[in-house]
RNA sequence: GGCGCGUUCGUCUAGUGGCUUAGGACGUCGCCCUCUCAAGGCGAAGAUCACGGGUUCGAAUCCCGUACGCGCUACCA
C-alpha cells in the first residue's frame, strides 16, 4: 500500500434493504479500510427519483450497524466532505458538468425519448452491432442550443466520447482491462429532471470525497471505461478499481430475491448471528489462503487484502451459513446465549411462563451441541418447556417393549421417595431398578426417555430429569404408562 | 447481436511451471465414543483442474482458440 491513508466507500441506492451481496461490498470496503488504517465512508446515492423508498437510508443504515460496520464518514457523521447524500449535492454536479461542457467533453442533448427510441429500432433493424446515441445533438450549433435553453427546452447532457480511443484500465482484482471507445456510449451524465445519472455523481463525489479506493462489483466493471474518461477530462487522477465477483443463486444466475432471502434483515430475523452472516459473507470470494475459516471480525481486519480477491462469482450456499451460525453461538459467553434464550421465549408461547436463570442455564448446558440456532432451544426440545401428549411412533416400537410399564412404574416409585433428586439420584435410582430387575440399563433408561420426552434422541436422560423436575417426572412417567400400554 | 469478465469435488475454496497419487471446509455416507440425538474423533465417496491445441524435459498453473455461464449494453443503480 501506498503511504497516503487510503479513503474508501460504500455507495449503495437506498432501495429499501440492505442486500447480502451489498453486505459483502461493504464489508470488503470496511475491512481494506481498517487494515490499511484508512476511513470507511458511507454515502447515499439516491439520484433516482423514481425508485425513492422512504425509509430506506435509516434501515440501510440500521442493517450496517447490526453488522458492526460502523462508518467512520457519512450521513450524521460529517467528516468535512459532506454532505454525503447525492440529492444534496445536485448544485456540485451541475457545476462540474458546465465544466465539462465548456471543455466540449459533455454536450447537450434535446432529443425527445421518442427520437431515441426511433433511433434504437433503426440500429436494431440494421443489426449494428451495438446501439449508440448518434451524437446528433453534438452537431448543434451555439445559436440553436442558446435559443433552446432559453425557451425552456428539455434536455440532457451528455458524455462526449471520442471514437477510435483504447482505454485501459487497470483492476486490482482482474488486472489490466481494455475497452475500445468505440463501444462506449455517450452516456447520459445530468438527467432533464436536474439529476444526475450514476456516473457523473459517483466519479464527482469519488474525487471530491478524495476516495483512493473504489470497490464495488463486477456488474460495474463495463462501466468503468465512461468513469475513467471522466477523471481524465477533468484532470483528475483516477482512483484504483477493485471489481468483487458477483454473489450467485444455487442456479448461478445473479443472487436474487425470486431464489430466496437476499436481506440481511431476512438473516436477522431468521435468527442468523450477526457474526455468522459476517464470516460466511467474507468467504464469499475471499480466503487467507490457509485453512482457517471461523473468524470474528476483527481477525478479517488483519488479514484482508484486495489482492487475494477471488475473480469468479460464488453461490451463496445456506448450509455452511448453517454450520457457521452453530460454531459462532458455540462460542458465545453462555450468559450472552441465556439472554439471547430469554428474548426468544419473550416473543414466543412461553412467553407468560417465567424462567429462572439457573432453569435456563440448565436447558442451554443441555442442548447448546445440538442447536445451530437460539430459536433451536425451544423447537428442538420443546419436552423441556411444556408438556406434550404424542409420542414418537418410530421410538415407541423401538424401544416401548412388555416391561415397560413395570419397570417405569418401580422407577417411580424410587423416585417418589428423593427430596430434591439430583442429576445422579435419577441415575443411581435407575440403576438399582435395573438391577432388582434383573434387566440391563437401557431396558429402563430408553422408556424413561420415551416417557419424559416422547422422542428419541435429546440430552441425556437424567440431564433431562433434572431440568424438568420430580413432579413432571412422575407425572409424564404415569402418562406414558396409561397411554402406551 | 456487441463488449467485458469468468470456468479446480454438489457448494465455498487452496494451488502463481516440478513439493500434487490436486489439499482443506460445508454437505453426504461409514466407524468410534455413547442411554439416545447431537457435538467431537477417525475414515470414505466426490474434481479426466470446461474442452481443444500449443510452449516446455515437465502445465490446474504460460499462450491461442472453442464452448458454456454471468455482467453490461437506460434520462436504474
Amino acid at each position: 500500500m501506498s503511504d497516503v491513508q487510503p479513503r474508501v466507500r460504500f455507495a449503495p441506492s437506498p432501495t429499501g434493504y440492505l442486500h447480502v451481496g451489498g453486505l459483502r461490498t461493504a464489508l470488503y470496503n470496511y475491512l481494506f479500510a481498517k487494515r490499511y488504517n484508512g476511513k470507511f465512508i458511507l454515502r447515499i446515492e439516491d439520484t433516482d427519483r423514481n425508485r425513492y423508498v422512504e425509509g430506506a437510508v435509516e434501515k440501510l443504515i440500521e442493517s450496517l450497524k447490526w453488522c458492526g460496520l460502523d462508518y467512520e464518514e457519512g450521513p450524521g457523521k460529517d467528516g468535512g466532505y459532506g454532505p454525503y447524500i447525492q440529492s444534496e449535492r445536485l448544485s456540485i454536479y451541475k457545476e462540474h458538468v458546465d465544466k465539462l461542457i465548456e471543455n466540449k467533453h459533455a454536450y447537450y442533448c434535446f432529443c425527445t425519448p421518442e427520437r431515441l427510441e426511433a433511433l434504437r429500432e433503426e440500429q436494431q433493424k440494421l443489426k449494428l452491432p451495438q446501439a449508440k446515441y448518434d451524437k446528433h445533438c453534438l452537431e448543434l450549433s451555439e445559436e440553436t442550443i442558446k435559443n433552446n435553453l432559453e425557451s425552456g427546452m428539455p434536455y440532457v447532457v451528455r458524455l462526449n466520447v471520442p471514437p477510435g480511443l483504447r482505454i485501459y484500465i487497470k483492476d486490482i482484482v482482474r488486472g489490466d482491462v481494455e475497452f475500445d471507445s468505440e463501444v462506449v456510449d455517450d452516456q447520459v451524465l445530468l438527467k432533464s429532471d436536474g439529476y444526475p445519472t450514476y456516473h457523473l455523481a459517483n466519479v464527482v463525489d469519488d474525487y471530491l470525497m478524495g476516495i483512493t479506493h473504489v470497490i464495488r462489483g463486477e456488474e460495474w466493471l463495463s462501466s468503468t471505461p465512461k468513469h475513467v474518461l471522466l477523471y481524465d477530462y477533468f484532470g483528475w487522477r483516477r482512483p484504483q478499481f477493485a471489481h468483487l465477483p458477483l454473489l450467485l443463486n444455487p442456479d448461478k444466475s445473479k443472487l436474487s430475491k425470486r431464489q430466496g432471502d437476499v436481506a440481511v434483515e431476512d438473516y436477522r430475523d431468521k435468527g442468523y448471528l450477526k457474526e455468522a452472516l459476517v464470516n460466511f459473507v467474507a468467504l464469499l470470494g475471499w480466503t487467507a489462503g490457509d485453512d482457517k475459516e471461523f473468524y470474528y471480525l476483527e481477525e478479517l481486519t488483519e488479514k484482508f487484502s484486495l489482492e487475494r480477491v477471488n475473480k469468479a462469482g460464488a453461490v451463496f450456499n445456506v448450509e455452511k451459513l448453517n454450520w457457521l451460525n452453530a460454531e459462532h453461538l458455540r462460542k458465545k459467553p453462555k450468559d450472552e446465549i441465556i439472554d439471547m434464550l430469554k428474548k426468544e421465549i419473550a416473543s414466543s408461547e412461553y412467553a407468560s411462563i417465567t424462567f429462572t436463570g439457573e432453569l435456563l442455564n440448565q436447558i442451554v448446558d443441555a442442548m447448546l451441541e445440538r442447536v445451530s440456532f437460539v430459536k433451536e432451544f425451544l423447537t428442538k426440545a420443546e419436552y423441556l418447556f411444556k408438556d406434550f401428549d404424542s409420542y414418537d411412533e418410530e421410538t415407541v416400537k423401538k424401544r416401548w417393549k412388555e416391561d415397560s410399564s413395570l419397570l417405569l412404574k418401580k422407577l417411580a416409585d424410587k423416585i417418589e421417595a428423593i427430596d430434591n433428586p439430583l442429576k445422579e439420584d435419577y441415575e443411581h435410582a435407575l440403576h438399582q431398578v435395573a438391577e432388582e430387575n434383573n434387566v440391563g440399563n437401557g431396558k429402563v433408561i430408553h422408556p424413561l426417555r420415551l416417557a419424559v420426552s416422547g422422542v428419541g434422541g435429546g440430552p441425556g436422560v437424567f440431564d433431562i430429569c433434572k431440568i424438568i423436575g420430580k413432579k413432571n417426572v412422575l407425572n409424564r412417567i404415569t402418562k406414558a404408562i396409561e397411554i402406551l400400554k
